[in-house]
DNA sequence: CTTCGATGATACCGATCGGTAACAAGCCAT
DNA sequence: ATGGCTTGTTACCGATCGGTATCATCGAAG
C-alpha cells in the first residue's frame, strides 16, 4: 500500500484558509471518502491527509460515523450552493435557470465527478438507518422538488412527471459514469435540452 | 431460480438445494455483498453464512478479490439470463420483447432490488482497475447495446439516443431506490412506456 | 478395506480497524 | 508570567481484517 496521497492542503497550518484542524479534516475526508469510498478509508488516513492526528480528529467528531454525517452535510450544502448561484444569476427567468442547470450538468459530467455522485455513492455503502442516509435522502428529495418548482415556474404543463424524468436521467448519468460506457452520460445534456424544448407548456400558443 | 446441477442424493447442509461448498459460498456472498456492500462483509461472515469455513472458501477462491469477481460474473450471468428468457418468449416480435422488458423493469423496481443494482453498487466500492470492474463495465455496455439492437429491430428511427435515454432512466431509477424519494423510480415504467409509444419509427405509417 | 481428494476445525499470522489515555507543547488573553 | 484551551505525540486497547498452516474426518471409487 502506498501512502502517497497528494494532499492539496498546501496552505498548511501556518494560518491559511484551512488552518483549523476541523476544516482540514473535513476537506481530507471529502477527498478520500469520494475517491475510495467511506468504508475503504480509515480515520488515521484522513487525519494524516489533514496533517493532524487521530486524537484531534476525535476531538471534533465523536466517531467515524459522525464524520460521515458531517461529510454528507457538507456535500449537501455544496449542492445547495449551486442552486443558489443559479437562482441568483437569473432571479426573474425560470427558463434561464433551467438552461443554466443543464449547462452545469453538462459541465460536471464532462469534467468532474469521475466517480459519480458522492452522496449516492455514500448511500450505497451505508446501511439503511445510518444517520447520514437521512441527510442524503432529504437532499435528493429536495433536489427533485426544486426541479418540480422550476418546471412549474417555467410554465411547463406537467412539472411532476417532467421532474421525475429529468431527475432520473441525471442520476442515471452520474452512476453510469463509473460503470460501463461513459457515452450515454456524456450525451445526456443533449437529451435534457431536447426534453426541455419539446415538453408541452401551459398557456399561450 | 435454482438450476441446481447436483445429481447426487447426498445433499447435506441446508436442505439439499446447494450442497457443494462453492455454490453455497457464492450464494452467501451474493446475499451479503448485496445487502451490506463488498467492503463491509468479511470472508469469515461469508463462510459462516455458507455453512462452511474460511479454509474451504480459500480453496475455491484464491482471494477475496477473486470472490468479488466471481460474484460480479454471477450477477452478469443472471442479468443475461433475463434477456435470454425475454428473447425466447417472443422470438419474432421485438416490440413484445421491449414490452416484456418494461414489465420486468416495473416488477423489480416495485418488488425487488431495494438496494439498487448490485453491479452498480459494487462498482461504487471498487477502485478503477479492479478486475471486477471490467466485468461490470462490459456487462453494462452490453446491456445498452442490447437495447440499441432491440430498438433497431423494432424499427425505431433513432435507436441509439433512445437506448441512451432508456438506459439512463433505468439506471437512475435503480440508484434512486435507495437515496431519496422512491416515487420517481416507481413511476419510471410509465415514463418508459410513454417513451416507447411516442418515439418515431422508421418506414410505414 | 484401502486410498485419495475434498472438506471441516482450529489455531495462528501480521496488519489494520475504530477509539482512548496520558502527557507535552503551543497559543492567546488576561 | 499565568492561566486555560486547543493541539501534537505516542502508546495502547480489543476486535477484526485477509490469508495460511496443520491435522482430523469424511465420502466415494478402486
Amino acid at each position: 500500500m502506498s501512502t502517497a496521497q497528494s494532499s492539496k492542503l498546501t496552505d498548511v497550518k501556518g494560518g491559511g484558509v484551512a488552518s483549523r484542524p476541523r476544516e482540514r479534516i473535513l476537506a481530507a475526508a471529502k477527498e478520500l471518502f469520494y475517491r475510495h469510498g467511506v468504508n475503504a478509508v480509515g480515520v488515521e488516513a484522513i487525519a494524516d491527509a489533514a496533517l493532524t492526528n487521530k486524537m484531534t480528529l476525535y476531538r471534533h467528531f465523536k466517531s467515524k460515523d459522525e464524520l460521515i454525517v458531517a461529510y454528507a452535510r457538507e456535500l449537501a450544502a455544496e449542492g445547495g450552493a449551486v442552486w443558489q448561484r443559479i437562482d441568483d444569476a437569473h432571479p426573474e427567468d425560470p427558463q434561464k435557470r433551467l438552461d443554466a442547470w443543464v449547462d452545469y450538468v453538462e459541465d460536471i459530467l464532462k469534467n468532474r465527478f469521475e466517480r459519480g455522485c458522492a452522496l449516492a455513492n455514500a448511500a450505497v455503502e451505508l446501511q439503511p438507518g445510518h444517520p447520514a442516509r437521512t441527510v442524503i435522502e432529504s437532499y435528493k428529495k429536495q433536489k427533485r422538488e426544486k426541479l418540480v418548482a422550476l418546471f412549474a415556474a417555467a410554465r411547463y404543463r406537467d412539472p411532476d412527471p417532467l421532474a421525475d424524468e429529468v431527475f432520473l436521467l441525471f442520476e442515471g448519468a452520474r452512476i453510469s459514469i463509473q460503470c460501463g460506457d461513459r457515452g450515454p452520460a456524456l450525451r445526456v445534456s443533449r437529451v435534457l435540452r431536447q426534453l426541455l424544448a419539446n415538453a408541452p407548456r401551459r398557456g399561450r400558443r
